[in-house]
DNA sequence: ACCTTATTTGCATCTCATGCGAACTGCCAA
DNA sequence: TTGGCAGTTCGCATGAGATGCAAATAAGGT
């Protein structure tokens, strides 16, 4: 997602305001590498603006989704995450303390795709590509 | 997972019994394909069993992943989707009508993955692999 | 400074899923 | 065949995550 310096020029140019919650979560996102979910981004916008709401953090992650500044994904752990990069890249997650980092893979556009049964071939047009790893991360390997 | 009758041979092994509920599961799930959600195969079995409970198929359910007969997915659209089918495989899925499709896909162990840092590199032991491939079956693809 | 319009917020509502316990039943043992 | 224990079913309560709604509030152009 782009700079909270930017958005604010993105927002005010589509007749939206920027308010203080916004640039807030603007800030929050912005180079933010957790994948959070907005229950945890409330958390945390709450001890910087006591009395900001849920709601809110819930509606702007949403706008902002649909404008296309952030990702969201549905890893099986419960909540939806949000993700201020963009750009193509797939995630590891460790099984052990849930944490979810980006991973750059090469090659996922040569992947040879074939279905169960030859009548199915080329039924598909592939739009996109996810590709998650699960395992264990550094810290929690040690700890088996 | 395994066949009706040799499920009802391993739960009683395991000193579980076997229902005319679980019976009934057993058969719908055998060699479907179309990655069910639980309140799907409620549908299903309340047609040949009326009366059987939305409880009763999610503990099923539940009990059947716990001995891996059974894989569960969390896709972005809304319930969770149960997988008879628990060799490697992965998933193409339809973002217009949410159909699901199992794929086969070579090379998947051999995908080169790149940390965003190289200080992060060879920290993450990878368990597991899952691919989603999201686009239009042939179907929607016409009706675009 | 004013006024229009977007936003915030609290509360209700919804979906999906699990906890709980009374009633029920599979199935083994006598 | 029958008795009885242990595992199951089922309905209802509860919980998490997320969205609908409308009154109160505030941004920002004029
Ligand atoms: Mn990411
Ligand atoms: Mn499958
Ligand atoms: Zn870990
Ligand atoms: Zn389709």
């Amino acid at each position: 997602m782009r700079t909270p310096a930017e958005l604010t020029t993105a927002f005010r140019s589509l007749g939206l305001k920027v308010t203080p919650q916004r640039q807030l979560l603007f800030r929050l996102l912005h180079d933010n590498t957790t994948h959070p979910t907005a229950e945890a981004l409330f958390e945390v916008a709450s001890a910087q603006m006591p009395g900001i709401s849920l709601r809110t953090v819930y509606q702007t992650l949403t706008d902002l989704a649909g404008m296309g500044e952030l990702q969201s994904f549905a890893f099986g752990g419960g909540a939806i995450r949000f993700d201020p990069n963009v750009g193509a890249h797939h995630h590891q997650v460790c099984v052990s303390c849930d944490e979810i980092s980006d991973v750059y893979v090469d090659g996922v556009d040569q992947l040879n795709v074939s279905p169960r049964n030859a009548s199915d071939a080329h039924s598909f047009t592939v739009a996109s590509t996810d590709i998650v790893f699960r395992g264990r991360c550094m810290r929690c390997a040690d700890t088996v």
